[in-house]
DNA sequence: CTGTTAGCGCTTTCAA
DNA sequence: TTGAAAGCGCTAACAG
């Protein structure tokens, strides 16, 4: 039943001209008469015609698609940046064909390799956490495509582009606000210690308690090595279970970090934020909802994926033979304010 | 500095074989000499040979691209249906190619349309809450290309293939439960009552209750017409400050209702569950971590994904050109118990 | 303003 | 087992 699609020698031999024609008409192009130009759309429409795509960018050299590649769907952060990226992507008439690497570097080189088949004009990835060489993204980049990477970027890559926050500075800035607050044995809980951002989260850390000359105290230093929910509930538990000390504040790696700790520092009958005052990190949506609201530095990831996009697009544009200089765009956090801290 | 890519036309002529040839060793056809075929990859690898996807799919009519149109990225629902159908058809050599429609009548009918440049085999569906005419849809399955429609089904629609879940009997069964514990108070709130998903699951109320002789009281019935989380919030605050009798139980059509009804039920000293129990509608992750963790009827988004996908996978592998017949899958739900009914 | 023509890179008969 | 050649539907350079 599937029907022989029109094309445009259909239109063309309708109106008894030739397909060039009918193909700038449909383009708009103004070095076709309006008259024919009314006659072709006419037609079109009459006999349901329907451009093919896939002739197009064979033909063109381009498929206004942009491939993404993601660690993960299901983690509001990466919907986000691909909203984000969707956003500003659109208005420049380009559509996003999202991939999952699934956090595995295997995958991440397939999914590579699959946009590498041409079927996008540009990348925007943001490696997974196993990722540790770069060679294939360099490849890519190498085979002219312009590519830009976001978030976890271990290692610079010439000629891409990256879009990072300064998780160091963010976390630092959390720090800070509770220390100014007056607050003495603040708890850090991490994650695990090879992830480049965990890392630099705690380095934001060590450097605010040493700016403000507080000892680093062991005992409230937490690197949660747990990969699912239940274990880092449990990690969590435990650990401020057998905390001998009274914490004042909690400052967390990750939003959920933030919310188990809450969870298990009220069963122990802390006040929140009385007793201890929490902060967390991500800020994607949860921690909103929690009772008490969770403070918490806010990633903007929204706008992570817009920039992204807007130096890719930018990258397309330049038609320029030269290679683009390696950009890095630095975004600012900022701590949205909650019950948690008392707000 | 883009450069010109290999393509089996190189390799043949280095090999000074026919092109055809090369395109067959490439796919490891038997008609090959497996002596040539062995030239020619290694070939094809020393010149870093990718193919073209765009040409194979001109040539071949087939993109192994599927379109899947969702409402919105940033509900965990969509996302988990968007696993599921990625889980399943990259089983099958098939990549997604996602849109949102932004709930938007207009966008999905635009989503559409691009689908139906030929970008992809076919395409797997969410209806937006705003659809209420179906011929877009329609027309894309008289074109021959093959579709499955999920969740959001207010009309048939002969030719697709349906995958839905059954809010009336998952209502039905949440409202039985809180009956046959001897609840007697048992609230419903409920969302806009245009939706379909939302009128059926107020219907599945209304019949558990019939069932069970317990006459309903309008003053334990809610339907939220907020749109936003905020507003939501308020409704629903407003609702149970100014509710005069003590309920023993409540029933939202979505897990935000319900733990936004715990917050305030608990502000208003309420314990739950020993006053009242809760159970919320979705599953989708946070009712897990909140305080006390919502029980809630669980929507199958994973499986509905790989259901959907199996479904079109189906109609794209049988070649005959008989049409298909709508099939409809309905998907069960069960009831994931948490503390907010004491489990 | 319009038509002719040569591709885009690959698949797939058909012939050898 | 291999090759020649005709498309797939569209774009774009060139000619008129």
């Amino acid at each position: 039943m599937k029907k022989r699609r029109v094309k445009l020698e259909d239109i063309a031999r309708k109106l008894n001209i030739s397909i060039a024609t009918v193909s700038r008409a449909l383009d708009e192009s103004p070095r076709v008469k309006p008259s024919t130009r009314e006659k072709v759309f006419r037609m079109a429409k009459a006999m349901g015609y329907m451009p093919n795509q896939i002739a197009k960018s064979l033909s063109s050299g381009k498929t206004n698609l942009i491939g993404v590649i993601i660690p993960r769907y299901d983690e509001s952060f990466f919907i986000e940046v691909c909203r984000g990226i969707d956003h500003y992507v659109s208005k420049h008439n380009y559509k996003i064909l999202i991939s999952s690497s699934r956090t595995s570097f295997e995958s991440e080189q397939e999914n590579l390799s699959f946009f590498e088949k041409g079927l996008v004009d540009g990348i925007i990835l943001c490696p997974s956490h196993e990722t540790e060489t770069f060679s294939h993204i360099r490849s890519i980049i190498n085979k002219g495509i312009p590519t830009v990477l976001f978030d976890n970027i271990k290692e610079e890559v010439s000629g891409a582009d990256h879009v990072l926050i300064d998780d160091n500075k963010a976390s630092f800035s959390a720090v800070e606000y509770f220390i100014k607050k007056g607050k003495k044995k603040i708890v850090f809980i991490g994650g695990i210690k090879d992830k480049k951002v965990f890392q630099d989260r705690y380095s934001g850390y060590l450097e605010a308690m040493k700016k403000y000359n507080i000892p680093i105290d062991e005992d409230l230093i937490l690197h949660c090595n747990s990969l699912d929910r239940e274990e880092e509930d449990l990690e969590i538990s435990k650990y401020f279970k057998n905390l001998k000390k009274r914490p004042d504040a909690v400052f967390t790696v990750t939003d959920n970090y933030g919310m188990m700790s809450m969870k298990i520092l009220t069963k122990l009958n802390y006040n929140i934020p009385k007793d201890v005052e929490v902060i967390g990190f991500g800020d994607l949506g949860v921690g909103k909802v929690f009772v008490p609201s969770l403070t918490c530095v806010a990633q903007p990831s929204f706008e992570m994926g817009q920039k992204s996009a807007e130096l890719l697009i930018d990258q397309l544009k330049d038609e320029s033979d030269e290679k683009h200089k390696k950009r890095v765009i630095t975004l600012e956090t900022k701590i949205v304010f909650r019950e948690s801290t008392g707000d």
